[in-house]
DNA sequence: GCCGTTTTCGGCCCGACTGTTTTCAGTCG
């Protein structure tokens, strides 16, 4: 796939020519384009060789020219030329929060600055001083900059970001003057990785909260603070943005810092063309207020169907919600059960019926316990003596339990050759089989597909488990040809997994959608090892809602008879 | 550079906050 490289590149043009103060509509063009590749559920060079970029939205007949040249020679000319234009670590400038491209210019060239470290020294050496527009509190701003550059100001994953916000939000929410509030921005539209924290509030009296957000106990500095909207930064790094606002404009508000952006964008050129507004204050037509209380009022003055917030990436929902066709999304409380449970036999904490209990609890109506099989030592694989004892405890529990049933269940491991550790005698015991790889990772792209595409073809496997390996923050997803695993499920009816670990997130959103399209069942599970991590359920609906999913296109939807009969091969 | 339920040319989302300015440009989201 080489989506994301052609994305980087577009999005270096950009920057390059904003240093260069080119036209800024040809480098949001740039931009634009960039975004949508990067959100693409298909390989560019599929789309390349059927003649379709021109269909990806902000890409015409220039950019896909460079577009065919990269996959055709691995460069662009046009982007090369430019980097020559300028020096190279100039574009690193950019990263620095307050510095833009006017600023690095400006350094650049009345400074001689190439880069971060000569911008540093220059600064230590106080060459900066007589700069034209550049004075005592830039340089400062330019200094905090630095160090929060060079800290590193990573994404979190969304569990992380969820904590964060609740610790800005419960304080802020007993507040009397606080009559609405509501998180924002992309943890709202529960992305994957959460940079920036967006709080809305809804008062009367925005001066006293915005007193006591930056006064907030985690609050490490204050990056602005005006009458209605403030920007602290904690002591983890995280920017924190909160903004207040009156009740008639909240629904507008929330549409403005939900985002994303490009989905706004493309929002208020649709309003504009219908002879209104939109800013985050309403929807106007000339002066006049016609709508904003609600998300759903503004929609609908639009004449087009509520977009879920998961859904606002510009990635085909706006005209299908114009034509009010929007796939209706799976929601939590659709989920019969969870098809991938650990207990004390292999290496979970608790024991079978803790983790049913708890799964009862939920409103759930089944749950399958699959614990680790023989070859994985590490994690006490189970031998067929266990195995045996398992499945009498389970029997018993069954009968023991009312509207609910343990499923007898195995997380089988794809070995290096893409075989399953059980014998097919023993694998057609069990009523749910999980296989996935653990170990191999580094196998050629070949081998690792090739297992997968085995143990795929395999009769008595039914999930495949955390499919790409990924692991946020540890390990990149395994070298493998995901196009080649699609059409391998499909053939054999296997079903993918969305599991719904905070730092596996695997299939991610887009996967998910690329299966979806090609008619694919899902499973949405957790892999949970202890009676709390089934809680974690909630981050697999939300990649299952980014990926357009409804309740039929996942089988742990389906009452527990149905379910049976889907897994069967 | 893209794009068209007014257009193949002339538009292109919109506003808060900051710093350095006396009215605004730059940055950010």
């Amino acid at each position: 796939m080489k989506n994301l490289e052609i994305a980087q590149i577009f999005r270096d043009i950009a920057r390059i020519l904003e240093i260069k103060g080119e036209n800024i509509f040809r480098i949001r063009a740039y931009e634009r384009a960039a975004q949508n590749i990067e959100g693409l559920t298909h390989d560019i060079e599929d789309l390349t060789r059927q003649d379709k970029l021109e269909e990806i939205p902000g890409v015409g007949s220039d950019l896909s020219e460079k577009i065919k040249e990269f996959i055709k020679t691995g460069k662009i000319k046009a982007y090369e030329g430019l980097k020559k234009s300028i020096p190279e670590g100039l574009l690193d400038l950019l990263n620095i929060p307050s510095v833009g491209p006017k600023t690095a210019k400006l350094l650049y060239e009345k400074s001689g600055i190439k880069n971060v470290a000569g911008l540093e020294n220059a600064i230590k050496k106080g060459r900066l001083k007589g700069i034209f527009g550049i004075k005592e509190k830039t340089v400062e701003n330019i200094l905090k900059g630095i160090e929060v550059l060079k800290r590193g100001r990573q994404r979190m994953t969304l569990a992380q970001a969820s904590f964060v916000a609740e610790e800005f939000v419960k304080p802020l929410e007993r507040l009397p003057e606080v009559k609405k509030i509501s998180t924002a921005g992309s943890l709202r539209r529960q992305k994957e990785t959460v940079r920036d924290i967006d709080i809305l509030i809804v008062s009367g009296k925005p001066a006293g909260i915005m007193k006591a957000f930056t006064k907030a106990s985690s609050v490490k500095d204050i990056l602005a603070e005006g009458k209605t909207k403030s920007s602290v930064r904690t002591k983890e790094d995280v920017q924190v943005d909160c903004r207040v606002v009156e009740d008639k404009s909240f629904g507008a508000a929330l549409l403005y810092f939900t985002g994303s952006k490009n989905f706004n964008i493309k929002l208020r050129q649709l309003a504009i063309k219908k002879g209104l507004k939109i800013n985050e204050y309403g929807v106007f037509k000339k002066e006049k207020f016609v709508a904003g209380r609600t998300e759903e009022g503004i929609f609908k003055l639009l004449g087009m169907q509520y977009v879920e917030a998961e859904l606002r990436e510009d990635t085909g929902e706006i005209e299908l919600a114009r034509k009010l066709k929007l796939p209706e999304l799976i929601e939590l409380k659709d989920l019969k059960g969870d098809l991938h449970v650990h207990s004390k036999y292999s290496d979970g904490s608790n024991s079978i019926e803790e983790m049913a209990q708890a799964c009862l609890k939920k409103g759930y109506s089944y749950a399958a316990i699959t614990d680790h099989s023989e070859s994985l030592k590490i994690a006490h694989g189970m031998n067929l003596a266990e195995l045996k004892k398992k499945k009498t405890e389970i029997d018993k529990l069954n009968k023991k339990l009312k509207g609910f049933r343990i499923l007898f269940g195995t997380e089988v491991d794809i070995d290096t050759e893409g075989e399953i550790d059980y014998k097919d005698e023993v694998l057609r015991e069990f009523d749910v089989v999980v296989a996935a790889i653990h170990t191999g990772f580094k196998q050629s792209k070949e081998q690792l597909t090739d297992r997968m595409i085995k143990a795929c073809a395999n009769k008595y496997v039914h999930i495949i488990a955390h499919p790409t390996g990924r692991l946020w923050g540890a390990r990149e997803a395994y070298d493998i040809d995901f196009d080649k695993i699609l059409k391998a499920a499909k053939e054999t009816n296997t079903h993918l997994e969305i599991n719904s670990f905070p730092q596996r997130l695997d299939l991610n959103d887009l996967q998910s959608r690329q299966a979806k399209e090609m008619g694919i069942k899902l499973a949405i599970s957790t892999d949970s090892h202890t009676v709390d991590q089934l809680e974690a359920i909630k981050f697999g609906i939300s990649v299952a809602r980014r990926a357009w999913l409804s309740k039929n296109d996942v089988i742990n939807t389906l009452p527990l008879e149905k379910l049976l009969k889907e897994l069967k091969k």
